[in-house]
DNA sequence: GACCGGACATGATACGTATAACGTGAGGCG
DNA sequence: CGCCTCACGTTATACGTATCATGTCCGGTC
């Protein structure tokens, strides 16, 4: 079973007897001081080094394999270009996704995006800004991380909310997701396809969108004569998602003829519950789900779900915190999303 | 519930006037000097500084909220007591669990992890060590990201490899999965179950790991009187592995009577590919996985896949990693894997 | 009484960088 | 000729921390 072959070698074992090559040793190699190659490196030599000089800075730097220490870096600028992206446990590819696309709109202007996820674990996180273990400039915070934002209290930086209250008077700015519209959407394309009873299982998170989503719905069937909608809390999972549609399809009274769930892990359980109970999806019970994971077309029937837009959401969250490092008012946004229609939902049974 | 009761006040226009307090602030409130705050900060105060004055330089360090200037820090100490984790992109929740459990290995020895993931878009990744943005003691890197390795090349930093070769040369230490006995384990599984004709669903990435599974099942198919193996490559996602089952399924020769995947996702494709062929699984045909994932459980039906100990193998990583940093030689690991047998495997049919 | 070790406290220093402050000449212009 | 400007270079400094090198005081021991 376990495979014993390799002959211990020690590698390794020498103590790591890494010469820095700091920017004095480029200095000596080129000719020049230290000075001229923090200006040419830094881009600000025109009319302070010879073109020739520079070259040779350049040219040393390169063959030398110069590496400026970010440390020292850091310490003498005060600013880092770095920011930190605070996010939930990372069980889906939603966040990563948010991750990528800030990255790429940090990378536009230097800057560079530290991720952190927020333990799932039992217990509030660590401290973030520790275990970031980078000087930051900023803060790109989702609302479902909460928890983790306690440690931010104290620090002068400036915060990003993506989705969440635009009145929350922590945040420098706001980024959100038309979570409103999506929902709206889902109950527009269960109604006309002729469903009154409706569940909705419930995200049992204390956070804005969540509680966004579950108003929303709530005004868009509550609006329509003869609709009523039964709402059950339910955990992130698939299991979890399981039981509660189990409780939202056996309770008193008719049984529900959709499921709006708050997340397609959820959605793929609430799928499984209502075979398990003998019945078809969506001959039956229909079902959606929320953030087009790529879980929404491994399972069968495909999810009806509402695709967000994670890349451009990370993107838009890290301009809205360069904008507020430069000291100009970020304007508040919100990104449209999509309702993707699938297999899982249909005509209402008669 | 949404409180409209403050007015718009313009946050975020202030020029951030945060006045970082420094140790020597303390020092001042204390009435001590600056190296005593730093020796009782420090714990290093044992017969050096009385025990009256410690206790007020803590409450003094509490009291204006001191946080030490991590740049700083590591500009005068030469470390950071943090290492890079550099995964493949974060599609599945298997890489956020790794890094869970090195963060949780690492939290016990006062350092920290920076989680990088290889951009999934094309080219290769930007500068990994730009990006984290932070001094880095070491680097703990999975073999699937070896693009962004490139940029190791130079720095003098300790690596330590997670499921590679145990005699590749660029690493200070290997921790490794029991991968080999996981297929053999699937191998057996189907092998006792009667099937005879096996399909490889091999992931299309040019990685030690999934070399490994490939030989391995070679190996234990090939011994087999009446065994045979057809391998077809499949890019790691839904779509992917429907196409690539399909092409199992329909080339020419008798069909497979069962799918090997080497990935949770790449056997919920197939999944697919069996129902549309008209054929169920596992009755027609046995589909196996590999990770344990959430999404084993939210197809149907259940996947038979194997089990990895993700946050254990993030923990050892760690560990191999500080071990190294300590001078001593990191020991190779193997963890133990385990198979899970579930919905998605059957006798062959007769 | 001289000496010593230990507890307590501080000043000075260096980590590597970016940039302000300061010099040079050379050339243009009155 | 004086003087200013411009191009080119260097020296000096500070960012905040950890730690080395000193230094003082005090009680004990021969």
């Amino acid at each position: 079973m376990s495979s014993n072959d390799t002959s211990a070698t020690d590698r390794g074992a020498q103590p790591s007897a890494a010469p820095r090559v700091t920017s004095r040793d480029v200095a000596r190699a080129a000719g020049v001081s230290q000075a001229a190659v923090s200006l040419v490196l830094g881009e600000k030599w025109r009319g302070r080094v010879s073109p020739a000089k520079a070259e040779s800075v350049r040219a040393a730097a390169l063959e030398l394999g110069y590496r400026p220490n970010l440390a020292a870096r850091s310490l003498r600028m005060g600013r880092t270009r770095t920011a930190l992206l605070v996010v939930p446990a990372l069980t889906t590819e939603f966040f990563a996704l948010v991750h990528s696309g800030a990255s790429r709109a940090a990378a536009d202007r230097g800057f560079g995006v530290v991720l952190y996820p927020s333990p799932e674990g039992i217990g509030p996180a660590p401290d973030p800004f520790g275990s970031a273990r980078a000087t930051l400039d900023g803060v790109i915070a989702s609302s479902m991380a909460v928890d983790a934002l306690a440690a931010l209290r104290g620090t002068g930086l400036p915060l990003v909310m993506l989705d969440n209250d635009p009145q929350d008077d922590r945040a420098a700015a706001t980024v959100n997701l038309d979570i409103a519209d999506g929902i709206r959407q889902v109950a527009d394309h269960l109604l006309a396809l002729g469903h009154r009873r409706i569940g909705h299982l419930a995200a049992d998170i204390d956070s804005w969108t969540f509680a966004l989503r579950a108003r929303t719905l709530d005004r868009a069937i509550g609006g329509i004569p003869g609709a009523e909608l039964r709402r059950v809390p339910a955990a992130l999972g698939v299991t979890a998602g399981l039981n509660a549609a189990h409780t939202a399809l056996t309770g008193p009274g008719p049984r529900p003829t959709a499921l709006v769930c708050d997340d397609d892990i959820v959605a793929a359980g609430a799928c499984k519950a209502v075979r398990r109970l003998g019945l078809r999806v969506p001959e039956d019970v229909s079902v959606t789900g929320f953030d087009d994971l790529a879980l929404a077309v491994a399972v069968e029937p495909e999810l009806t779900t509402v695709r967000l837009p994670a890349e451009d959401f990370g993107a838009a969250g890290m301009r809205a915190l360069m904008t507020a490092l430069d000291g100009r008012p970020a304007p508040a946004r919100t990104l449209p999303v999509e309702l993707v229609t699938r297999g899982s939902t249909g005509p209402a049974p008669a």
